[in-house]
DNA sequence: GACTGTCTCAAACATCTGTTTTATACATGT
DNA sequence: ACATGTATAAAACAGATGTTTGAGACAGTC
């Protein structure tokens, strides 16, 4: 019996915070038992194989990044699309780089620049109403219909930019130390909004890069 | 003797592709060996190890990176920085996508995004002199000192965008086809140069997105 | 008290993967 | 002709890794 699950709540755990360190490939099964400290066979005997255990932490993920996209909606609901741009970006920062949320955050980012067999869940239920919003946003930013081409880049912009924070990252043999103090997060966010803001203006004058040379 | 190293030059060539397509660690030894139409052990012959031979791969990526740095210096010399920004942006960009030059600035962007034990000469020769490029142009461009932290967030927002645009991205399952035509590929130059200068400008006038409610 | 289903464990298994070994062929220099 | 250095090939090796097996422990059920 064993209600509880207790082995496959570690084992959930444990999944959680390897996988969102370091993806689902360089992780290993073994490891994952060690730190859950159970046994060799738990995760086939729980999950079925390593990937059952892998789709049920990022179903979790999803979750978490529904949940942000619908806080930013929320936030920035009766506002100017600008002020819902940065309400979003700094909300979505706050979730990836917070040592509290990092974890399942971290894991989308991965899943995304690094798919699994999982990827399809991922993009359907959470990166796709995710854009749908960006899009009704950044529509109105741009003042031209959502499906617009200009639509989906800049969102790539946007989304692309808080990689640069992340751990490993290379800005840190740099010289630019990021440890994710809650003044170095809102600095980020603050950085990222000003940014994007003013990328997403450039491109709704048109202005910014004329063909080749300097027109202005 | 075989002064050609035949078959050593088959195994770089499958190698920059192989590597370049799926980095370092997803691709195998056989892989390489059976695409080079090579013996399992011609790798560990010819480069020492698996890493040996990347190494040699890498190394003609961070060349090719160095002269893309090179290309774009040259091409903005005596201009006004936001014209060379944006002609760094389209020769990077074109770089990274075009079929033909591609494999080996991917195997860049993966070895920073996932490094091996090789990252080192990778940052100290090809990433330390471009960004001290771009540190110099956006610090004209911000009206601040290069070592300003505003210089590196900026290039940190600028670097990351092309990621968008590369296979496998969630981009394509959403409905952006991007196939890498020549159009399509300055179609992408130019955006992310408009978004960019844009950006960089909204920063540099603190503009963009006060803390968090909208003075503008 | 025997039975059943749930759970855990140690061990074994199968496969993949980087590497090494051993043998052989070939060209070159003496 | 012989020795030497270079290159290739088939096979074996060693370690890691996901998975399976078979036995046993434990709790609840008839």
């Amino acid at each position: 019996m064993n209600a509880d699950h207790e082995t496959r709540t570690r084992l959930l755990a444990a999944g959680e915070r390897l996988f969102g360190e370091r993806g689902f490939r360089k992780v290993t099964v073994r490891e994952i038992c060690r730190a859950a400290r159970a046994n060799v066979a738990a995760v086939n005997y729980h999950f079925g194989d390593k990937l059952g255990l892998y789709r049920e932490v990022l179903q979790r993920a999803i979750d978490a990044m529904r949940a942000t996209t619908k806080a930013a909606r929320e936030a920035g609901k009766g506002r100017p699309p600008e002020e819902q741009l940065r309400r979003f970006v700094r909300i979505f920062l706050r979730a990836v780089l917070s040592p509290e949320s990092q974890a399942l955050h971290r894991l989308i980012m991965r899943e995304m620049s690094d798919p699994t067999p999982a990827l399809d869940a991922l993009v359907e239920q959470a990166v796709r109403p995710r854009v749908e919003y960006l899009s009704g946003v950044l529509a109105q930013m741009l003042g031209c219909p959502p499906d617009d081409e200009r639509v989906l880049r800049c969102i790539g912009s946007i989304q692309t930019q808080p990689s640069s924070y992340m751990p490993n990252s290379i800005a840190e043999r740099l010289g630019y130390r990021f440890k994710g103090t809650p003044a170095q997060i809102e600095e980020a966010a603050d950085h990222i909004a000003r940014f994007s803001v003013g990328g997403v203006r450039a491109v709704a004058h048109g202005k910014g890069a004329p063909p080749v040379s300097g027109r202005r």
